[in-house]
RNA sequence: GCGCCUGUAGCUCAGCUGGAUAGAGCAACGGACUUCUAAUCCGUAGGCCAGGGGUUCGAAUCCCUUCAGGCGCGCCA
């Protein structure tokens, strides 16, 4: 991997030796303006190290580094050390890098084949998917992508929420207003229909709530016919989730949800009993973590039962068992942040080393002008129909511009899905999103279709071409300042997938690939690629061009978009 | 009351473990399609980086504090 920082950074440890060539690594960064120079060092720092003004030690660096056959001159300006990098062979090596690994460019092997558990999306069955469950499902697939470009062996776990006190509310639900016929024809949306009743008439009658607890109850021991019920609303919800996934084209590895621990916490609560981190508190069971300051964490209601914790800590032990992870990833609501913290720790009393394996992702709410999404009050925007929009409006350009166009359904979900997921992918997870209609269906600017198209743009200059591109271009016919950006912007792909995987973050790839466009389209629109008489700048460009769109189609990939080759 | 998170342009957000003149997109206004796909590009305008202290050669960034908003705090997940 051609690294400018890392090069310089050895040249400089050369004359100075009391600093490591990953301090220096650390210290040099990118000037904010181009024409400074490719690299800067700022010398401030090592003033204090080496007893001199900062002027001095840059004056005094600039004369004395070595030569390198990367580095064209240095500069020393008040105080700062600039280095403008030789573009030939930056730009030359920079290409060949990417024309030669293609899809495996910015892939790594740091993870070493590690095995990473992501517990992503888990939603809840019998409860539509609605846009709020899109944030978890879209960051963990981002992350599960990357986590595996950068060389770990990712499990895809979808906990979902198969198990609780809400299926006794259904089961009530349905055994008063619903029937066989309306579930059948109606599916989810008479499930949600009659859950959504259900606590209309609870609010008057809070008698059904006793008779819920009965029933889940029931389940719980086994009752056949609760058990028969539980299955049926678990098989139409599975089937409607798929069809989402589908459409996200988002896979798991396991469906292990909640139900799965049913029979295996029994063992884990007696494992806390013998390692005597249990106290009792008013007839229930709790890990005391006051020396933590975190209020206690319940592991056993007072009528016995399990909660979320006692499953989780179990889940996590089935993990580490059957996974033997190097990290366990939880991708769930920031509002369950101190929850983690508290079973995260339990699992370090219990004496497992590797609870600081154990990594919680939070992300922001998403609300409805301003309001929160709530299932019960039947407040909510579905996924599906969020989808199905993008999908149709995407369709409706492309019949208004290139009605001509094979496979255009397809090319339509890839789109309008992909809009819908970049633009969940695009902020900072740890950020709220205010859900716009507007904003989602804007395909305009730092958005997924702009990317997407960009693609499309390099992959059609390409094939206009016949895809005729190889290595024998010369790189010093690569002068223009559009050219040297857009090559200096593909030269970070690689460090900016370690990155967005070290940070968990994968808004980290989407804003590259904003960049990454947005300089691609720069360099488009200022000098032609195929209609230039010089045969060689004619090569160098293409070669460019095809570098582009390997890193935007890897990129697009990361996060879990398409790259079409035709829009 | 305690704890966590957030506050940057009219709106949505970038700004790396402190570094040179705080950047994008949307919206607005003005330009560029007989030329490789205009889902594009160029330009104009828009800022007391919530307020106040402090640390530092240097602060949007770190520390303290106030304010505003969000979330959480033993039998929901």
């Amino acid at each position: 991997m051609l690294n400018i920082k890392n090069i310089i950074a050895h040249m400089i440890a050369e004359k100075v030796d009391t600093l490591t060539v990953d301090e220096l690594m650390d210290i040099l960064e990118y000037p904010p303006n181009p024409d400074l120079g490719d690299v800067a060092l700022p010398c401030f720092k090592l003033s204090r190290i080496l007893k001199k003004s900062p002027v001095d030690i840059a004056n005094e660096l600039a004369e004395t580094l070595p030569k390198s056959e990367y580095i064209d001159r240095i500069e020393s300006t008040s105080g700062y050390l600039n280095f403008f990098v030789n573009r030939d062979i930056f730009i030359k090596e920079t290409i060949d890098e990417i024309l030669n690994k293609r899809a495996a460019y910015g892939s790594t092997n740091i993870g070493n084949g590690g095995n990473i558990v992501i517990d992503y999306s888990a939603p809840n069955i019998a409860k539509p998917f609605h846009i709020g469950h899109l944030r978890s499902t879209s960051i963990g697939n981002a992350l599960y992508n990357i986590f595996e470009f950068t060389g770990y062996n990712c499990v895809g776990v979808n906990h979902l929420g198969d198990w609780g006190t809400q299926f006794g509310k259904l089961i009530v639900a349905y055994k008063r207003w619903g029937s066989k016929e309306r579930v059948e024809k109606y599916q989810i949306k008479e499930l949600m229909d009659i859950y959504v009743k259900y606590h209309e008439e609870a609010e008057k009658d809070p008698s059904l709530d006793d008779e819920a607890r009965a029933w889940f109850t029931k389940m719980e021991r086994g009752d056949t016919e609760a058990l028969e019920l539980w299955q049926w609303f678990k098989d139409i919800s599975l089937k409607e989730f798929s069809r989402i996934y589908d459409l996200l084209d988002i896979k798991f590895d396991s469906y292990a949800g909640e139900s799965f621990y049913n029979d295996k916490m029994d063992a884990i609560v007696d494992e806390l009993k013998e390692k005597d981190l249990l106290i009792e508190s008013e007839g229930a069971l709790m890990v005391d973590l006051d020396e933590y300051n975190m209020p206690p964490c319940l592991i056993l209601k007072r009528d016995g039962s399990t909660l979320y914790a006692t499953r989780d800590i179990t889940a996590a032990i089935y993990r580490k068992n059957t996974y033997d992870f190097d990290k366990c990833i939880y991708v769930t609501s920031a509002g369950q942040s101190l929850h983690f913290k508290q079973w995260f720790k339990v699992i370090e009393l219990m004496g497992y080393d590797w609870a600081d394996r154990l990594v919680h992702v939070p992300f922001g709410t998403i609300s409805i002008g301003g309001e929160k999404m709530a299932t019960r009050a039947g407040k909510v925007i579905l996924l599906e129909d969020v989808l199905n929009e993008a999908i149709e409006k995407t369709l409706s350009i492309i019949e208004e511009k290139n009605p001509d166009l094979e496979d255009k359904e397809e090319i339509a979900r890839q789109i309008g899905v992909g809009a819908v997921i970049f633009s969940d992918l695009s902020n900072n997870r740890i950020k709220d999103i205010s859900f716009s209609w507007e904003e989602i269906l804007n395909f305009d600017g730092e958005t997924g279709p702009y990317v997407q198209y960009t693609h499309a743009r390099a992959c059609s200059v390409l094939s206009k071409a016949d895809n005729k591109v190889d290595f024998s271009f010369d790189s010093s016919l690569i002068t223009t300042k559009e050219e040297y950006n857009l090559a200096k912007r593909l030269s970070l792909f690689p460090a900016t997938v370690i990155e967005a995987m070290e940070d968990l973050e994968p808004s980290i790839i989407t804003r590259y690939l904003v960049d990454l466009a947005q300089d691609f389209n720069r360099f488009y629109h200022n000098h032609s690629i195929l209609n230039v008489e010089d045969e060689n700048i004619r090569k160098g460009r293409l070669a460019l061009t095809q570098a582009t769109k390997i890193t935007l189609e890897n990129g697009l990939k990361l996060i879990g978009l398409k790259a079409p080759e035709r829009v």
